[in-house]
Parts: C-alpha cells; sequence; structure tokens
DNA sequence: CACTTGACCTGTCCGC
DNA sequence: TGCGGACAGGTCAAGT
C-alpha cells in the first residue's frame, strides 16, 4: 500500500514522536516475515536500546538504534506504524483516524518503550516485515544495492533518468515507472497520476515515447510526490501515518480511483482496466496509446 | 537475459 | 444475509 510519500510521512511521524525513546519490551506476533533474528538477538541488541534516528530509503524505512543495530521496516501492502503515548483521550478527530484502540486484531509487533509509550507495527495480511541487522550492513541488503535513485533528489533530472528508464524500452512505461530499480519509491497510485499529468497512456512502450515525453514525465513524477508529501500521502483503505491519521492526496488524484468520473483536464470518463497485472486508471482522450 | 505472471495473506465488495 | 469470486497501494520467485 504506501508507496514513497506514505513511507516519507510516516518517517517524518516517527522522527517526532519515537526518536529518543528507549525500547524496554518487544512482542511478536504472527508476522512470518518479520524478525528472523533469534530472540538472542532482539533481547541483545533491540531491548534497552534507544531510537536514535528513523531514516528511509524507496519504501523502507530504517530505525536506528543506539545498539548499532537498525530495524529495517517494509510495511508492503497494509502495513501501519502508529505510535501511542499515554493519553488516548482526545486524541484527534474521529474522521480522521482509521484505527480505534491499540492493539487490534491486525497488531503483529509491539516496541514497548520505558515511558510507557508503544509503537505498533500493524499489518492485515502480513506481507510487511521488521528485521532487526547491524547498522553497517543494511547497504549490502539485496534491495538496497539494486533500488534505484530517489525521485526527488535534485540530482535526479532528466540526464540520469532517460537512459534509466530506457533500459525497459520493451517494456510498458507503467511496468517501467513499477520497477524499483529504476527508479525508487513509484507505487500503483503515483505511476497512474504522473502518466495523466504527462498525457501518457500507462501501456505504451518505453520505446515509443520520446526523450521529451519522459522529461516531462519525470517531471509529473516530482510533482505528484511532492503534492502527496504535502498532502500526508494518500488513503485509500488503510494507510495511517505514524498518529493513526489518514492522508489526503486522494482527494486531489485526478485519475486514481476515480473510474466513471469526470477528466478534470478534458471531461471525458475516466477509465479502468488492467496493464502491468496492476489496476489502470486513464482518460481515454488526454492519454490515448501510441504505438509508433 | 528480458519480461510477465503467480504467490504471499486477509478483508472487503459485488453479483447472484 | 449468505456464498463465490475478483480485487487491493509491493516485491520476489518461477515461468515463458
Amino acid at each position: 500500500m504506501p508507496e514513497l510519500p506514505e513511507v516519507e510521512t510516516v518517517r517524518r511521524g516517527l522522527s517526532e514522536l519515537v526518536v529518543g525513546r528507549t525500547i524496554q519490551h518487544v512482542i511478536v506476533r504472527d508476522s512470518p516475515k518479520s524478525l528472523p533474528a533469534d530472540d538472542a538477538t532482539v533481547h541483545a541488541f533491540v531491548v534497552g536500546a534507544s531510537i536514535v534516528r528513523v531514516s528511509r530509503r524507496a519504501k523502507v524505512l530504517l530505525v536506528d538504534l543506539s545498539s548499532d543495530y537498525t530495524l529495517v521496516i517494509h510495511l508492503k501492502m497494509t502495513g501501519q506504524l502508529v505510535y501511542r503515548g499515554l493519553q488516548v483521550f482526545g486524541a484527534g478527530h474521529p474522521t480522521d483516524s482509521l484505527v480505534g484502540e491499540l492493539p487490534d486484531r491486525s497488531t503483529r509487533v509491539v516496541l514497548e518503550f520505558t515511558d510507557g509509550s508503544h509503537l505498533y507495527f500493524n499489518d492485515q495480511r502480513k506481507f510487511g516485515w521488521i528485521k532487526p541487522m547491524p547498522t553497517v550492513e543494511v547497504p549490502n541488503i539485496d534491495f538496497m544495492t539494486r533500488v534505484g535513485p530517489e525521485p526527488l533528489e535534485d540530482s535526479f533530472d532528466a540526464a540520469a533518468f532517460i537512459p534509466r528508464i530506457r533500459r525497459r524500452n520493451n517494456t510498458t512505461i507503467k511496468a517501467a515507472l513499477l520497477d524499483q530499480t529504476v527508479l525508487a519509491g513509484v507505487g500503483n497510485i503515483y505511476a497512474d497520476e504522473a502518466l495523466w499529468g504527462a498525457q501518457l497512456h500507462p501501456a505504451t512502450r518505453v520505446r515509443d515515447i520520446t526523450d521529451a515525453q519522459l522529461t516531462t514525465l519525470l517531471t509529473e513524477v516530482k510533482y505528484v510526490m511532492n503534492l502527496a508529501i504535502e498532502k500526508g500521502g494518500s488513503t485509500d483503505r488503510n494507510y495511517v501515518n505514524a498518529d493513526g491519521k489518514r492522508g489526503s492526496y486522494i482527494d486531489f488524484a485526478r485519475v486514481f480511483r476515480r473510474e466513471g468520473l469526470e477528466c478534470p483536464r478534458c471531461g471525458a470518463t475516466i477509465e479502468k482496466s488492467r496493464v502491468a497485472g496492476r489496476g489502470t486508471h486513464t482518460c481515454p482522450v488526454c492519454q490515448p496509446i501510441l504505438d509508433n
């Protein structure tokens, strides 16, 4: 579920809420992909450690501990990280929140801090994970060595983007945007939104797209991601930030989940189809398929 | 090798 | 309400 803007929003929240706190207790229940490290590792390097920094690479969160271990976290489709202090009453407007009392049925991991507050890792579908590993080893994990550049870095310009995406010249532009080794952090929502912005049909082959169009596409990727971060991410079904609150980008989406509604640019009816194995939203007028 | 599809899971929604 | 099937924002293994 969460793409780069959602993970970045969670990162910012956790930086405010958990940095400086000391882990007193760890509870893990039914999270098959989590914590492959044995209990001894958790006891030696997680329990008793404090959180010194929360960073992000692509869609992966990195929680650095004072023990020189890092909790590497992937939320995948339905993962949430929600912090709860001691005072739960009055925490936000009810319609802002998707989560009630915690832990709940989907809670997989709980970090209890020495001050009595908690961080809950909830994950309905159990695809997500939290894995402790030595901080120095994090850059060596397969995903980190293969993942592409961060799209919001100023240095990631058209000159950097075009040759990378042209490595996937024989596939569709949507599949190429979703390829994390081309660039980091684009998922299904922002792929559709950026392609609408660039007036490209997601099923267009990369080889049929000009460099000028790819340059526009990169501008649109940066635009939708920056806007989404500003809006606190997109909540379609169950994404929430570290306070348990929804994001509002989805209210600003131009095509995503808007099938049957009007295209905000031309008024045509937005369609839903399947491209690269994913639900795909397009304007049939603004985004004609090119097949040169 | 490049690319596509299926699997991982649970919950929800839609049609009958 | 009940039941079966399709589908859900990510990633990797297996298949073509």
